[in-house]
RNA sequence: CGGGAUGUAGCGCAGUUUGGUAGCGUACCUCGCUUGGGACGAGGGGGUCGCUGGUUCAAAUCCAGUCAUCCCGACCA
């Protein structure tokens, strides 16, 4: 079996060695496309169940709009034009004929979300409208990485359109903290929320807020993203709804998506040198079991007690595999499942059905221990919680052991130079300053954190009295 | 899209300088023996050497073009 590369010699590589031993992915013949393997895939399938469920919990409904979008519909509002336009697809040909006027393939559907909000729009009883699809886009990318950016992604878009300001925002940092509990409590990955700057937001919105996680090589990812896009598409596509007071108005709108991205962070936050590290409650097998015998009276008592382990796992909602194939050797499994990420790895073996116990070994710390079978169930729901806690903390320890507060320029340029983390310093919000720390390190304005001191100094950049406390990184 | 590197069996690589008809490890198949951390022995199958064209008696090897991937930049979720 082919060694991962160590995640400390090339970061990059053990990455990609990860997705291609845990076979999640692998390259499209087309370029920048990826296939998303079964592995990969069944977590994504998992992100969209639980994702899927909060967004109904707080009265969504899913509808599915074409991928085909008219080249005028991206051209309604300026400024999302100019931020899509250079990315996008178009179709120009179809059926063998040029076509009149040739088809975006969506980079994000505003645009023809918003032409049909046009024509089911009309009262303020017709408000909130709160539709959400998962679907593909895509954005013709120069240079891809797999799950992190793709020329082809799958995602889900929320786009929502109310009757006040005040309902659009609530709705757009209610979806944000959607996100936020999502990466804490199911991806174990912790997140900084808050609001983007004017250059890092979305093109077409008024405000942009996102979730940012730290990758293990210190670099910062956007998770997730909620915008308040304001009057700006309702505008665009004359929208209107008559209010209660009789009057003609314009309504406010949101969007949100996050998308297959996340699998990507999802490795990058806990995986270590054997291979992934999944979170138990988005792991497709939770549990994997691995019987140990060597003859077949043996086999035959390690396997039915196997299967009762299995049976008891299963009737407490435990995702667990048996894996009984004799073709393979225990010391062979125990290496593929460390690969695979599996949380939890039974070990079952004569001795251990004569002591009633069972060798349990935890994917996220060294070491195994003995486990009574008397009580199975119950424990190993418990070490699949600790599981759960233990990789969110230790990910959380982490970034939070590298975002550094810097009081001066210099301090800023050595900690992003030397990729010790995250700076955490003042700005005055000017977007020269902003510009000029991204010219001279290539580190960004992550986000302008919701938590804010008390008390604020001056800018870092220029020494102006500062608006903001920032987070500078460099990004994915 | 610029700079650098790499494309040879599923995966990891050698062979390319100096052209002579393709090899190693691993994985795979068969049999035996094995099973508590990626066992062992014997036998076996698998590659139009990324693709296209050119030079040559002869091309993995030389030349041109092209595609893809990785790293570093510019652009982005």
């Amino acid at each position: 079996m082919a060694k991962i590369t160590p995640r400390a010699s090339d970061y990059s590589r053990w990455y990609l060695d990860i997705i291609n031993h845990a076979k999640l992915a692998d390259y499209a013949p087309v370029k920048g496309c990826m296939v998303i393997r079964p592995n990969g895939y069944a977590l994504w399938e998992n992100m969209q169940r639980v994702l899927d469920q909060m967004f109904k919990d707080t009265g969504h409904v899913n509808a599915y709009f074409p991928m085909f979008i008219p080249e005028s519909f991206l051209k309604k509002e300026a400024e999302h034009v100019e931020g899509f336009a250079p990315e996008t697809a178009v179709v120009t040909h179809g059926g063998g004929k040029q076509l009149e006027e040739p088809l975006i393939v969506r980079p994000t559907s505003e645009t023809i979300i918003w032409d049909m909000y046009k024509k089911w729009i009309q009262s303020y009883r017709d408000l909130p409208m709160l539709i959400n699809q998962w679907a593909n886009v895509v954005r013709w990318e120069m240079r891809t990485r797999l799950f992190l950016r793709t020329t082809e992604f799958l995602w889900q878009e929320g786009h929502t359109a109310h009757a006040t300001a005040e309902e659009a925002e609530a709705e757009t940092r209610q979806m944000l903290d959607v996100y936020a509990h999502f990466a804490e409590e199911y991806m174990a990955m912790p997140v900084i929320k808050g609001r983007k700057s004017e250059a890092e937001k979305f093109a077409g919105a008024d405000v942009t807020y996102c979730i940012e996680a730290m990758m293990q090589d210190r670099k910062a990812l956007q998770a997730g993203t909620s915008h308040n896009l304001g009057q700006n598409f309702a505008k665009a596509f004359e929208v209107r709804f008559q209010d209660r007071d009789g009057e003609l108005k314009h309504p406010y709108s949101t969007s949100w998506g996050v998308s297959t991205r996340l699998i990507g962070a999802l490795i990058m936050a806990h995986s270590d040198d054997q291979g992934l590290i999944l979170p138990p409650r988005l792991a497709p097998t939770q549990v994997v079991i691995v019987p140990i015998a060597r003859d077949e009276d043996e086999r035959a008592s390690v396997l039915a007690a196997a299967e009762n382990i299995q049976q008891q796992l299963k009737g407490v909602g435990v995702r667990v595999k048996l894996d009984d194939d004799p073709k393979q050797k225990p010391g062979w499994k125990f290496a593929e499942y460390e690969l695979l990420g599996v949380p939890l790895r039974l070990e079952l073996g004569p001795r251990d059905v004569a002591g009633e116990q069972v060798m349990v070994a935890r994917r996220d710390i060294k070491g195994k221990t003995a486990l009574p079978l008397d009580g199975l169930a119950e424990s190993i729901s418990a070490l699949l919680e600790s599981v759960q806690q233990g990789i969110f903390e230790r990910a959380r320890d982490f970034r939070d052991s590298h975002i550094f507060e810097a009081s001066s320029y210099d301090e800023l340029k050595t900690i992003i130079g030397e990729e010790k983390g995250w700076v955490k310093a003042f700005w005055s919000g000017d977007p020269e300053d902003e510009a000029r720390v991204k010219e001279e390190t290539k580190a960004t304005i992550r986000c302008i954190p919701f938590d804010q001191p008390e008390t604020l100094g001056s800018c870092i950049v220029s020494g102006k009295p500062a608006r903001y406390q920032v987070l500078f990184a460099k990004a994915y």
